[in-house]
DNA sequence: GTCAAGTCTGAATCGGGCG
DNA sequence: CCGCCCGATTCAGACTTGA
């Protein structure tokens, strides 16, 4: 993997036109400021923004364990703000800088704390963004509130927003419902935090960073918001658990990053990854991914002959099939769909699923006979 | 219980020194506009403010389930605002005077969702609030997402603020690890829905309110951060929760709300409560049941990988593992409860024993590696 | 009275392609 | 851009109904 230093940028400019295959910032790490290496990658040119920016925690003095010993807090040079104010020109910056390069349907994602989570949140509205979820990651194992004084942190908050509330973002429900053992993704993710193994020490066994994300969260994100293939954004990019994920899921990358030891982390760790590739990437779909299949290809199919009966499923309604593959039920005609609103007074109805035939003793649902021309048709 | 009509007010000016007992405004609702009724308050007289302002949804249009049925929504007049501009003034005319009437060592807790809390939360810092905490509260049953476009939003996230860093605010440390198993209380709070006979129905059996918030909440916010016998304030008073459990609770309230409807029905509500009388009040456990592991999370954890290959106990059925978590064996594509289902052609099937892994020689049940999980969890 | 099956509902920013 | 219309989409828990 390459490092594109952006500060003595070895990025060209980007012209309207970009040479065939992939553009040389992809799958790289951009060292320096975040707004300034940004506005040197084209305009909507990523689907998807996972951001964990600083969370200007403004910590008062060290903090001790019962048992005398430091926590080693997160006090870095890159989280010392001077103001609210700082703080909301920072994001303000950092945020106008990456929406530009969001495509119109891509999504974002920003973690933080109660420290800083609000002020990003208000101005993710302010500049027009829309928010789709807040979503929870609840950490099975946070560190305790050693003094007594409030409840145990046990959390962080992610926002995910579209770049305008007409955005139609990725979201692969069907593969997040699989996940979850067939119920709903919900808003609450519990996850453990990111220990162990997993995370990076240097020589000495010091953590290299002080807020490591476990993959298991981007594993996620990236799981409900992208497909294989697409392009991830982390402008704070660290020791590129983004980089990491992206690649496992192949998923394309591009990451920002200041300082040097991170980076040099990130590569070596995103260098010892096989990028995922072939059917195991393939994501759960749902009927809404197969191909429409108009009621008139069942007469064409000769599954069904024009004067055909259909019933509800409880025989309570009865309507004729006619040639042209609208039904008649007494005084009402139309579509399968609009006939079956009508005998039940509904606002909507999915005929598929309403309308049945006999076959034998009993009725089964005419959407049995869309199954069988979809598999024709796989044939 | 007496209702004081602040419009007509009959609250007398306050003047430095109260005369002897409790002054005319304590236990009673005030009715009227927010900010005008709490400027008939004296100074710092409360001792915990709990505030749960209008969310401003910004609805569209209707919703409606699978069934076709409406959902009711909460389209109230009192929850339109114009703009987040609009918001902003009413958020911060409010916060500012209800600061006012807050002891300098009261805690104000402020709930709200998505649409509205980031505006609150930055408000607050901006206004010099100190937040202490931010706790989720995680619904277990929640309203689905009935369209499979986002994430199902179950849960609603509390700001726990004082009015300046050197606030010194009662926590009940000890009382709420007692209540929480002598673990510390964390900051995700599990609680169900205001529902069943908690729920204030009119004499058609409709909802008096359309978004009663649980007793179990306002029990454990009382119990952390207030004392018998203390003032706590709700600016938003509605069907009076907050009234109805500090009664029970021993500490006296004071509500402001401008709809006559609610009004009546808190005062109903609150004057049938015997003060004190809450054996029944047992504080809402975090839960104690083993947590379900959805299968994606052996993914998450890296305990399997993409393209893995599971097989049922005697090796006859073979299925790849996506990385999605769904799971394709021939045709059958889906969870390891479904596919596992279809391969069997059985009506249900736990793929949590179905499914093995081979590990060296012998295969094992997936269900062990769910045990690894739950282990990782405990630690 | 018991149990099983069916109904109802909760702070919701809830569609998309084609003409 | 607007309108039409196809047709996809729900979990937990309390309550009601009926055998």
């Amino acid at each position: 993997m390459r490092v594109l230093r952006t500060g003595v940028s070895t990025v060209a400019p980007h012209h309207s036109s970009e040479p065939a295959g992939n553009p040389a910032w992809l799958n790289t790490i951009m060292k320096g400021d975040c707004v300034a290496a940004l506005n040197k990658l084209p305009s909507k040119s990523v689907d998807l923004v996972f951001a964990d920016p600083p969370y200007n925690l403004q910590l008062g003095g060290d903090l001790h364990r019962p048992d005398d010993s430091k926590v080693d807090a997160c006090d870095d040079h890159w989280d010392q703000f001077e103001s609210f104010e700082a703080y909301d020109a920072f994001t303000r910056a950092w945020l106008l800088a990456t929406r530009r390069v969001m495509k119109d349907d891509a999504s974002i994602y920003v973690i933080g704390s109660y420290h800083n989570i609000f002020r990003v949140g208000a101005l993710l509205q302010d500049l027009g963004f829309w928010i789709m979820n807040d979503i929870v990651w609840l950490k099975s194992n946070p560190m305790p509130n050693f003094r007594g004084k409030r409840f145990t942190n046990a959390h962080e908050t992610m926002i995910w927003a579209t770049k305008s509330k007409t955005a139609k973002p990725t979201f692969n429900y069907d593969a997040l419902k699989t996940f979850n053992d067939d119920l709903q993704m919900r808003s609450d993710w519990h996850l453990p935090l990111c220990t162990g193994g997993e995370r990076l020490k240097d020589g000495d066994g010091q953590k290299v960073h002080p807020t490591q994300k476990p993959e298991s969260l981007l594993y996620r994100v990236l799981t409900a918001s992208s497909n294989p293939g697409d392009v991830v954004l982390d402008p704070f990019f660290g020791t590129g658990t983004t980089g990491a994920v992206s690649k496992k899921l192949g998923r394309n990358f591009v990451g920002v990053e200041r300082e040097q030891a991170y980076i040099d982390a990130a590569t070596a760790r995103i260098d010892a990854i096989e990028m995922g590739s072939g059917a195991s990437l393939d994501m759960q779909k749902g009927k809404r991914a197969e191909k429409r299949i108009p009621f008139g290809n069942l007469l064409e199919a000769g599954l069904l002959e024009p004067g055909a009966e259909l019933t509800c499923s409880k025989g309570r309604h009865l309507a004729v099939v006619r040639a042209d593959g609208s039904l008649k039920c007494g005084e009402h005609t139309g579509s399968i769909h609009k006939v079956g609103a009508l005998v039940q007074g509904a606002a909507s109805c999915n005929g598929w699923t309403f309308w049945h035939i006999k076959s034998g003793r009993k009725r089964s649902p005419i959407d049995e006979l869309r199954e069988e021309i979809r598999s024709r048709l796989r044939a």
